[in-house]
This record gives structure tokens, sequence and C-alpha cells, in this order.
DNA sequence: ACATATTTATACCGATTGGTAAATAAATGT
DNA sequence: ACATTTATTTACCAATCGGTATAAATATGT
């Protein structure tokens, strides 16, 4: 019975063992990135941040681009996976105020940098990281087109008029959103970004 | 009388005259920056861009961090000084107006780098250049504050309602414009930004 | 003509950038 | 016990970073 549990879980591997945690250690690059952005963050710092040395990072991430994009990856799918979520909600309307209220929440939660990692990590920089800014960019057209995909169903579920361009709201909430994640760098509380939302909201009517 | 004109305009002076337009050289150091940020530009690339030697740029401009102030204040007196301007709207509906709709041709003209210098100069960076991300700050809540004392006058005109939160009101429209500057460094279009003002001013009822 | 003042171009500086070679340490397989 | 595999540490790499020393060039003043 022994044998079988050794069996089921995966075998020792060969060498010396990791001296540190991946998901740990990506947890610490993604907040250097995050706060600092992608060519702020030097591989010493980030060295410094995960408690490890340069040659085990390599190791185990590739080199610095690989690094931000896998801290960027548990960045979607761990603290801002709020967006995703928030599609679901069963309205345009509702859809919206849960977005923008947990961007609220995230943006201000002081566990965390502020702001926006896929706005604010590569907004601008030199020639040599245009890979990751045109990545980001990506990012924030996909968040653009959730929005969108989920104001069609929206029409069809009859809670958006027919006559709705999806596209332009779907444009304009997200520039409240990276506008937001602006503010948030710039120390905006959680009141005031709030009164945001709610001006932003009150009287979109739809 | 052609000693007088002589007199009047100022003595040549001493030694080798400069062989570059400083005002010239400075639009061109803008462009850098503005395109690149603060950090993303680099002096091998300002040298290239202003085409002079790095050692006539340091002892024009002083360093880096002098010669991306001049810049940036010319900026603000320059192509940005259509902010200031529309605070002299008559009432605060068509202040805003004003300042968006600008902002919009602004952000998209072809002829500049697109979005906004005083958003994407320095939102995240290495701790080498937190000075020159706090002095950005400062002008972003400038801009604030200016729209804030022209809602405080239009309440005293009679075309705010004096229970609008004014602080609020102005945190909401730099929020806008932060937002439009991201996405105009994202690509968006003249007419999707437009679209975007229309939709933030359409029933601000203000 | 010659001294003085200022700018230019060339070549260089130490520090930092992202990234790695080489040797040692710690595990497993036989 | 010993070979094999993998990770760690130390020390280092070339390239680039912002910035400058030095000397030649170009102007004016006398």
């Amino acid at each position: 019975m022994n044998d079988v549990v050794k069996i089921d879980k995966a075998a020792k591997p060969r060498g010396r063992p990791l001296a540190f945690n991946q998901e740990e250690a990506l947890d610490k690059a993604l907040k250097v990135f995050w706060a600092r952005g992608y060519e702020g963050a030097s591989m010493a710092e980030l060295t410094e941040a995960l408690g490890i040395n340069k040659p085990s990072i390599y190791a185990a991430f590739g080199n610095k681009e690989e690094l931000f994009r896998k801290a960027l990856t548990r960045y979607t799918s761990g603290p801002a996976a709020f967006v995703g979520e928030a599609m679901k909600e069963p309205s345009a309307s509702l859809v919206v105020e849960n977005f923008l209220m947990q961007a609220v929440e995230f943006f201000c939660d002081k566990s965390t940098p502020s702001g926006c990692m896929i706005v604010q990590g590569a907004l601008t920089c030199g020639q040599s990281s245009s890979a990751i800014q045109q990545e980001l960019m990506a990012y924030r057209s996909g968040i653009e087109t959730m929005l969108t995909k989920r104001f069609e169903l929206a029409k069809i579920q009859g809670d958006l008029p027919p006559s709705m361009n999806t596209k332009q709201l779907a444009k304009y909430i997200a520039t409240i959103h990276q506008g937001m994640s602006v503010q948030a760098t710039s120390g905006a509380t959680r009141e005031e970004l709030t009164a945001i939302v709610e001006i932003a909201l009150k009287n979109l009517s739809i």
C-alpha cells in the first residue's frame, strides 16, 4: 500500500532538490514587476526580492522576459481573475458595476502594489522592450473584447437595446478602468475611486 | 543708426557660437521622452535624435533629469497648453467638453507621439527615477486642481449647483482624460475617443 | 597677430544592465 | 561506494547606462 502511494505521487526527481518554492518566487517577482514595471524592475532587485541567486532564477524561469510573462499569467489567473468573474453577472449593468467596483478594491488593496500591472507594466519603454509592450497592449484589448462579447450577449438577452454600440460601450468602460489605474498609482483612495465609479455608472442608462 | 541697432540687439557672445538651435533641440528631445518615457529614452537615442554630441547636450541642458524637465516645460507651454485654455470657456460643461475634445485631437495628432507625456512619462520606474515620477504625479494633480477651481467658480456663477462635489467631478474628468491617454497609446483612433467623450459627457447633467 | 572665451568632437569613465561559465553541493540509481 | 543528475554559489562576461576629461575648432577683443 505504501508502494502504491509512492507510485501515485510523482516519483522523486533525480538531482538536488529545489531550495525554493516556484510559485512563491513567482508571486514575489510579480509584486516587483507590478510596482516597477517591466523595465523598472532590474534583475538585481528581482534577485533580492526572490531571495535566490540569479542562475537559479534563469534555470527556473528562462530569462527576464519569460519571468515577466509567467508573473503576468499568475497575475491574470490570481489577483486579477475577478475581471473574468465579473462577466458572469446576470445583466450588463451588473457586469459593469461588479467589474469597476472590484477594480477599485483591487487597485487600492494595500497588500499589493497600486494600479493595474497590465496598464503600467510597459506603457512606454525602450526599443528593446517593445515585445512586452505589445503583449500588454494585447491584454488590454482582450479585456475590451470580453466586455464587448458580454454586451452582445446582453443584447440577445434583452437587457441592452439592439441599437447599443457594444464596442464603444466596452471601450468607455475600459477607459474608466485604465484611468482609475493611473489614479490609484498616483495615490487615489478607495473612497475617491468609488465616487468616480458612481459618477460613471449613474446615468449610463444601460 | 546701425550702431544703435547693434547695441539694442544682444552683443555677440565671446566664444565659438552654438551650432544648433536650443529650442529645436528641446523639441526633438521632447518627442523622444514623450514616446519612450523618461527611463525608456536613453541618452544615446536622445543624442541621435538631437543630432548633436553628448557633451553639447550636457553643456546646454545640464543632465538627463534637467533635460526632461525642460522638455516637460516646453510640453505644457506648447502642445499641451490647450489644457489651461480650456478653463477659460464660459461654463463648466463647455470647459469639460473643450478639455476632453481637444485632448482627443491632441492624443491622436499624428505629428506627435500618442497619449499624454505626463501620464506615460514615468508611471512606473526604477528607484533612481522616483523624483521624476513624483513630479509627473504633481503635474497630474495640478490639472485636477485647475478643474476643481474652475468648477468652484462655476458654482459661484450659477452654472453648477451648490451641492456639486467639485473635487469628485474634477477627478472623474481627470480619470477619463488619463484613461483616454492609455487608449491613445494603445492605438485608439480619433473617432473611438470622440465616442468615449460623448458617452462621458452625455448624461453628466452639469 | 595673439590672447581669451566658448563649443565642438573624440575618446573615455565607473556603474549597472541582462545573462552565464565553472565549480561545488545535495539528491537518486545501481 | 560510485556514477549520474540537478541546483546552488561564486565569480565573471560583454553591452549599455548616464556622464565627463581633453584637446581641437571657431568665434571675439585688443
